[in-house]
RNA sequence: GGGGGCGUAGCUCAGUUUGGUUAGAGCGCCGGCCUGUCACGCCGGAGGUCGCGAGUUCGAGUCUCGUCGUCCCCGCCA
């Protein structure tokens, strides 16, 4: 029996032809006389009929058909009666009456049905992976998922880009993310570190001479997991050698043109739209703004600095400031919901949020008896305020204003059906801080990695005014989610001494940590810098899912479990003692 | 490390507020009937460590404490 046909191919067209089919039983609907079964393949899926009038030992046959089943049949195509057509099955024009069955192997009925619309929780459709990957919401995006990889492939490999390997086993990094690490057997007691991403690789491919590199590959970053976050992730990973920030973003951009283009049909318009960090965290609050929707932040500590109201003089006299959101037409806004959004914002260390609700003749606001009339003037003239409006105010920190309305202005669009789900909206963060200080440790800490070259004009504040310092890099944002990052490296070992050295590293550390970058570097580096792309988020949004573990085939769970393998586990004492290992539990 | 939600039949959930008879529903499963269904239909049936462990009580799915798992978030992570 040799398959002739998938299960979504067939057609009026192919009335009368004799074909073979396989695949699984979907359904098995039992008229006790004639029988039909839907039978499914990766395609699609087919109705396959068992009459008693045709082929009496294959009906009997087919009465211990079940749920799962995998079957071959044979049969010849054949048009539904008059009527009998199923609009909502693409082969739901004819039906194969089946002469010969093959059952290849019985099945256990699986733990949920093999259904999109069937709600199962998330550690039933782990534990059971290939019952659920079985489902074709899944298989969906899985195909989407190769489909968008070889997009990426052939867009790169057309534009001169060579896909290159890096090791698996590697050298953990001082700084970052924290490393898993491998034991080596041949050298006991030491470790390698699986890459949290080929950074340092990629620069030596570019030392190399090897000009346009790309890989779409494995990372691992052993951190706390969420809904956009697995322990280990796909990315994709491209360097170019002689170019500047703009080549970089030109070559990513035409990169999801095409992507978007080829999958889902959706021109972007091009050239995505850029803020400064600067401007980003101003406006959205975030370093990763969702532009589908407005409610921007609006600055008020200059109104602020001199009211009545002290949480707001006094935010802004001890270095922090006052900024609002404008909800317009949220006045109806109940005093439970205002204390939920309270709560909401104290998430983000917001100690408490104002709020105004604009009356036709009046404010009504617990702090309203605090603004004179002339600052009343001058909030509602920057605020853009007409009745019907609800303000919300954050007095803090600019940190904290900024990250509790920024999320709050997430929430806010999406309670309000700001947002088209439909939209792709892409934008570019340019010009982020070198470096940020780290009051915990007294130091510095690069914000991207240590290898990312300053703004040229910022460069003599390198040792003078290190956390003013802009640098080359930029992130890719998508619909409020950030799809990755790059920057233009540093080519020179002074410079990258410098920094080094800016970020508390004695030139030792340096040295010992990455001696052989700088060596690198002096062997004649040519200028260079690139990107790596969340591939795992990417195929999130493509597919509109709302958890990267819907585009991952295993995913773990957020203890980094596999609940499928039970990964991980206990070690041989055997294995153990060949690592010259062993284990102590800590309390 | 922290905050919150969930955990009852194979699956999804009700019951927990206010402790009290034999723990229910839908789907699925099993059996019977059924020759045009496609979420087939009708009749019948089986199926429970109420996550686990202590405690309070005459009595715990329900109250208390602990613990495990899972999801969302903060921290962490680019």
């Amino acid at each position: 029996m040799r398959r002739t046909h998938n299960c979504n191919r067939l057609g009026t067209a192919d009335v009368g032809k004799e074909v073979v089919l396989m695949g699984w039983v979907q359904r098995r609907r039992d008229h006790g006389g004639v029988i039909f079964v839907d039978l499914r393949d990766r395609e699609g899926l087919t109705q396959v009929v068992f009459n008693p009038e045709i082929e009496p030992q294959v009906h009997e046959k087919a009465h211990d058909l079940r749920n799962e089943y995998v079957l071959g049949v044979r049969g010849t195509v054949q048009p539904r009666p008059e009527g009998m057509i199923n609009p909502n099955l693409p082969t739901g024009t004819i039906e194969v009456m089946v002469n010969e069955l093959r059952i290849f192997n019985a099945a256990e009925t699986p733990p949920f049905l093999i259904e999109d619309r069937i709600d199962v929780s998330e550690n039933v459709r782990l534990k059971y992976r290939h019952v659920d990957l079985r489902r074709s919401r899944l298989q969906k995006n899985l195909i989407t998922r190769h489909r968008a990889a070889q997009n990426v492939r052939s867009y790169l490999n057309k534009s001169g880009f060579l896909e290159l390997e890096t090791p698996m086993l590697t050298k953990a990094t001082p700084e970052g993310a924290r490393d898993y690490l491998v034991p080596s057997r041949v050298n006991p007691g030491k470790f390698y570190a699986l890459p949290q991403s080929p950074q340092l690789f990629k620069q030596l491919f570019m030392i190399a001479g090897f000009e346009k590199y790309y890989q779409i590959v494995r990372c691992f970053r052993d951190e706390d997991l969420r809904a956009d976050r697995q322990p280990e992730f796909t990315q994709i990973d491209v360097e170019m050698s002689f170019v500047g920030e703009e080549e970089i973003m030109e070559m990513t951009e035409g990169m999801m043109a095409q992507l978007f283009d080829e999958i889902c049909g959706i021109e972007l318009p091009r050239p995505f739209p850029r803020l400064t960090y600067a401007e980003s965290v101003a406006r959205y609050g975030l370093d990763k703004p969702d532009i589908r929707f407005d409610l921007e932040l609006t600055d008020l500590s200059d109104i602020m600095k001199d009211v009545g109201f002290k949480v707001f003089a006094g935010a802004v006299k001890s270095g922090g400031v006052v900024k609002a959101i404008n909800a317009k037409g949220c006045i109806d806004f109940s005093r439970k919901e205002l204390d939920d959004l309270t709560e909401f914002v104290s998430i983000y260390k917001a100690k408490g949020m104002a709020w105004i609700k604009v009356r036709e003749d009046a404010w009504q606001s617990p702090i309203a008896k605090f603004f004179s009339d002339p600052e009343k003037a001058a909030i509602t003239e920057r605020l853009n305020i007409e009745p019907g409006d609800l303000i919300l105010f954050g007095a803090d920190s600019e940190k904290v204003v900024n990250e509790s309305l920024g999320h709050l202005r997430n929430h806010l669009g999406k309670r309000l059906g700001l947002i088209d789900e439909n939209a792709f909206a892409f934008t570019w963060v340019t010009e982020f801080p070198l470096a940020e200080y780290d009051p915990a440790e007294k130091r510095y800490d690069p914000l991207h990695h240590p290898f990312t070259a300053p703004m040229d004009e910022d460069m003599e504040m390198l040792e003078t005014d290190t956390g003013a310092v802009r640098a080359k890099a930029y992130d890719l944002v998508l619909n409020g989610f950030e799809l990755g990052g790059g920057s233009i490296r540093v080519h020179r070992t002074d410079i990258q001494r410098k920094i080094f050295e800016a970020i508390g590293l004695k030139p030792e550390e340096s040295e010992e940590k990455f001696g052989f970058l700088l060596s690198a570097l002096d062997s004649g580096a040519p200028p260079h810098g690139g990107i790596a792309l969340g591939f795992d988020r990417l195929i999130m949004l493509l597919c509109r899912e709302s958890s990267i573990r819907d585009v991952i085939a295993f995913p773990k769970t957020q203890k980094a479990a596999c609940l499928m393998t039970d990964a991980p586990s206990d070690a041989d004492k055997k294995q153990l003692d060949e690592l010259s290992i062993r284990v102590r539990m800590m309390d």
